[in-house]
DNA sequence: CTTAGTACACAACTCACGGTTGTGTGATTT
DNA sequence: AAATCACACAACCGTGAGTTGTGTACTAAG
């Protein structure tokens, strides 16, 4: 691809040859070859140079794309100036829609979002230099963040119960915590000791809900897919997660008060970390931060205070 | 990239390995070159497969992004259902515009613009197949159209004048034609045979221009530098060109009347090419045709009527 | 604790492929 | 007609990507 795109940059096969330091008849090879894979003619062969066929036209953009994608892949763990790595704990969470909000305000910021196991993972991460912010429900009771670890509530994300269309409580246009007590709730893929294990075990003490973490992870489908056939289950969904599921399917999400369980997220970073798109992750979470942090919401008592 | 890929998709080297059709030892020297031209860890081997590293959480979806631009490159040029080909006249025309549009409100259909030298060369490829439509100016004097080749009027773009700061012209809120006559014209790059240069001719012609289209086209850039810093000359510019240009360097932009000249641009397509998308561009070019084909605008008479 | 099984790495080998040098052909220029 | 230029073809060769064979570390079962 670089030989032909190089070509075409040159206009001939020797002037690609002395860009490249091969000589002229392995270009030709190497278009040759490329030819014939792609089973299409690519350059008319003149007497003074090459020039793209009409093939070789529509080819060009996409060999210059996988060119760049090519160079940005690599730039992805090129230690030094690698784009800004941001740890979210799962890929339907509010920290996510933060992200995509924040990449599309910065879309000159490359970015990286990779999904670690818990606090710690994410904390020793942090200070390795592995990764440059996490989003997380700092901290799990009992163990204190390092002193070198920096962290900004940024957003407290309601919870609300999702279920199926014959549902007890499909018709409810919202629910008390006191009210879901006797329901099963479902919420496959929860890992022991993550801090959503934490969060959901305290929610399950104070308010002696029957919450059931069970099974493997299938995937959202799957979740959705079962809720959605069976009366007698549902969910937490938190209130932003956009679910990717056509408004169909007779899926019902209903908000829960009294109090209203919001999940907190905060951001981690390292107080020495020199990263220039760090700065701007947590001035524009500064400047769109939303406060609801209201009366009426419940949180487990070993969230870091505001 | 692909072996990468793969290994992840399955979770370990030996399921990727058959998935490829190679062996498991081959998969592991893939797998450890490429970490050794990354020079980074991409997967923790444990005893029951492989998991991602950090850095390899941060590759993959650039990995994966890279094997879908291949994907991409290769049906480009792949015969059958190839994405949709389309010829315009220039990269700043307003067919472009046009294709942009076209592109924004239907990102499903893939699309690949080519630019061609003239209308034979056009004709010749929408009858082989090579494309599958194209925006010109149809058609060049003395040259019908062939039967099988279908074509309709999609827009009619004014000219403006486009002068530096220091031009006799510079502050008219705009010139007549007659106005010009006297005043250098500069249009580098039109090359002989093509409809451009037609055009042009039939415009000096018929209202004694002095248009010089001498010297190579060294690119736009070159060409609004010079008219910046020259006081004599100016060119002529579509009205829906959208200048890369800041607005700063002081060049002025200025409307021509008695009569406007209008660049009329025709969508040209094979009577038979079955290609959807074609059908979805047309569609679209219809709905969005504007139609200010008024009076007082000024056409060369070979242009093929509404 | 032993044994079997799983999963990946290392070593030795081999052949195909990508590069080189050398030469040929057709077009353009002088 | 000669010289130059640009690319293709042919022969050769060494690297390297694949193979087979084996080793090691960990897990699971008896």
């Amino acid at each position: 691809m670089r030989t032909f795109v190089t070509v075409v940059d040159t206009g001939q096969f020797q002037h690609a040859a002395a860009d490249l330091s091969i000589t002229q008849q392995a270009v030709s090879k190497r278009i040759a070859g490329l030819e014939k894979d792609l089973a299409v003619r690519l350059f008319t062969r003149t007497a003074r140079g090459a020039r793209l066929t009409i093939d070789g036209q529509a080819f060009l953009p996409h060999a210059r794309e996988l060119l760049r994608v090519a160079e940005r892949a690599v730039a992805s763990v090129l230690p030094g100036s690698r784009p800004l790595r941001v740890d979210v704990i799962a890929s339907r969470s509010a920290a996510s829609g933060l992200m995509r909000g924040f990449h599309r305000t910065h879309p000159e910021i490359e970015l990286d979002v990779v999904m670690l196991f818990d606090v710690e993972t994410a904390v020793a991460a942090i200070r390795s230099g592995a990764i440059d912010a996490s989003f997380r429900a700092v901290a799990v009771p009992g163990r204190p963040l390092p002193e070198d670890i920096e962290s900004v509530r940024v957003l407290a994300e309601p919870l609300q119960l999702l279920t199926g269309p014959a549902h007890a409580l499909a018709g409810a246009r919202s629910v008390t915590v006191a009210q879901l007590a006797g329901h099963r709730i479902w919420m496959p893929g929860i890992v022991p000791g993550t801090e959503w294990a934490a969060y959901y075990d305290d929610l399950v003490a104070e308010f002696g809900l029957t919450i059931e973490a069970t099974g493997p992870n299938f995937g959202s489908d799957a979740l959705l897919d079962t809720i959605a056939d069976t009366p007698a289950l549902a969910t937490f969904m938190g209130e932003q997660t956009r679910l990717v599921w056509p408004a169909g399917h007779g899926l019902r999400r209903i908000p829960v008060t009294d109090p209203t369980p919001v999940y907190p997220h905060s951001l981690l970073w390292h107080r020495d970390n020199p990263h220039p798109g760090l700065a701007t992750l947590r001035a524009h979470l500064a400047a769109t931060a939303t406060s609801h942090d209201a009366a009426g919401t419940w949180a487990p008592g070993w969230v870091i205070p505001r």
